[in-house]
DNA sequence: CTGAAAGCGCTTACAG
DNA sequence: CTGAAAGCGCTTACAG
């Protein structure tokens, strides 16, 4: 039961009497094998359990068959819901994943040393921006490379991104139309770009309807921070009726912690969150929120990572895709008219 | 800016005049290398951004420093949750973890052909049981192997579990204790193991105290699936104080769908989870649970691990670990007296 | 259609 | 303390 060597082409060559070339070449199906051959060899792999060292082959053909995922720490629940969907997209091109996390301050360029022994064809970059010393490695290395929600460094990245500004927008858009003229917002981590768009996108809209924001706060991407900081917006509620919080899981905080003050949500205040996770849609939140367009995003970004695999000269390029507004009762209209908004 | 080719040891050797053999050594801080030497070579590669290739050691040395994670589909958020945690682990201990989903409806063996090719160090299987079969392959391939929270299917394989058995007797304990009488429980997936230990665990206890179970559903690991059998549950609540469901997510899910059927909980029934997910803690559920030692068992999960990939013949070990009953205010006490219960 | 040979980039006995 | 050589298990021109 206990096979000490596992079985190498040699094996192969060995038993059927073929040379290791006709092996390699009969299991990979290459053209000029005569069918009887390539039977035989397939047979006989079959029978002893053997199958290429990938290792050995990564080494001649320079293709390893790996990708990287680059992820940032505590990013809230929207990309790990993600993997499933990844690791399917990988799957269908015969393509495998290897993950590397940069812990928080650090940069993707402290990683990048161990990362580049492996060899991988191509790296995906989610929830954290490469330095621009990092893209400089990732180009010099030529390593095909896109990033998730975030803007390229340079322009030799790909990129595919949630419309965070134009996402925004639609929120402000929404509250607006909705009667709501008493509104914060609650702030992602300074350093993430996504939360300083949609919070861009937002604010352009109130300025353009001379609505002022009454009050930001600041937090990060954890529940418990909106738990938190809902202390503040309770306070101001009397003169606060919608809340916007620049992703889900923080709104989901903010939800809770107005309740625990005795607010009604949206009885009271209006709350609206971003991303579309999960939990978003439990009854129990029914938050209403700009669904970032997972299924697009990452199905893009592998097509994009793929296609400059393939052909590494393909021009870097950085894609948008929309989100969708997903209005359900965490907000609900205030006053009589619309008064005064689109 | 743009380099065609990697540097290799020989570009090192070119351009210290010393042989590849000793830059290799040099490298690995190998003892037998003058400190001259060493320092020269050390400076020459950082010069250069020399990294060795990790798929020609990985070839020579037979170990690839990776280790692979299979998975199975739709675990609910608990195991995804974990991932950090895991990471973190394995890049204490140089490791880099490759992922694998195991579609639903099939086993382990059928992607261990392509997980093979890749000379994994080892591999982790979370939220899913190998079959026999599977679990010959691996031992054939002398592939040390963990399973969390399975038992393993023959005496190859490690295996680091919860005791969900000791936690479903907690929870019994806990409900009768307060005073629950008329209880229900809320199945996972036929196939789950885990939800099986749950249950009987727990119907244990009931038949220790002659109380019967009123009634039983069957879910899967789904929030919605939770929200739809509420409606079966709260059809019998005149009848029912308790609702025991064998996963948070799907506990949930209990706890909205009772309340839209304008129950109370716990006013009108107290519902009890099981894992301890971030959703958990929420105050919008705040629900009693069973903590899984998460920290534990990946730490052990990855010790089991790493101490047969040093060492293939340290037996195999099955390790169990508490959960802890986490009491929230999902669950309240029920009657006057505990009446009878312990 | 098939094989012998070279080579991918390392590591590691074996010598010295 | 250092180097020359062999070899890990493949693939791929190059021949025939």
């Amino acid at each position: 039961m206990e096979r000490q060597n596992r079985p190498t082409s040699e094996t192969v060559s060995l038993r059927t009497g073929f040379s290791k070339s006709t092996i390699s070449r009969a299991l990979k199906g290459h053209p000029g094998i005569s069918k009887a051959t390539r039977e035989r060899i397939i047979a006989a792999a079959r029978e002893i359990g053997y199958a290429p060292n990938a290792v050995a082959r990564s080494l001649v053909t320079k293709r390893s068959g790996v990708i990287g995922l680059i992820l940032g720490t505590t990013s809230g629940p929207f990309y790990p819901e993600q993997f499933g969907r990844l690791l399917g997209h990988l799957t269908t091109r015969n393509l495998q994943l290897m993950m590397f996390h940069v812990p928080k301050g650090q940069d993707v360029a402290d990683i990048l040393p161990i990362l580049l022994q492996y060899q991988l064809d191509g790296c995906l970059i989610a929830a954290l921006s490469p330095s621009p010393a990092a893209a400089t490695i990732l180009a010099r290395h030529r390593l095909p490379t896109v990033l998730i929600n975030r803007l390229p460094p340079d322009d030799h990245i790909c990129a595919v991104l949630c419309n965070n500004e134009a996402g925004g927008r639609q929120v402000a858009e929404y509250l607006l139309d909705t009667g709501h003229r008493h509104l914060a917002y609650v702030a992602g981590p300074a350093d993430a770009p996504t939360t300083r768009d949609r919070e861009a996108g937002f604010m352009a809209v109130l300025r353009e309807h001379s609505v002022p924001l009454r009050l930001r706060v600041q937090g990060d991407y954890a529940f418990e921070s909106g738990l938190r900081l809902a202390d503040e917006l309770a306070a101001c509620v009397p003169e606060l009726d919608a809340v916007f919080a620049a992703s889900d899981i923080v709104a989901l905080g903010v939800i809770d912690g107005l309740r625990a003050h005795g607010l009604e949500v949206p009885g009271d205040v209006s709350v609206v969150g971003f991303d579309g996770i999960h939990a978003s849609s439990w009854p129990g939140y029914a938050l209403t929120t700009v669904t970032q367009p997972a299924e697009t995003l990452i199905s893009r970004a592998v097509s994009l990572l793929t296609e400059r695999i393939a052909d590494p000269d393909v021009p870097p390029e950085t894609l948008y895709v929309s989100g969708r507004l997903t209005i359900r009762s965490s907000t609900r209209a205030r006053g009589l008219g619309a008064g005064g908004a689109s």
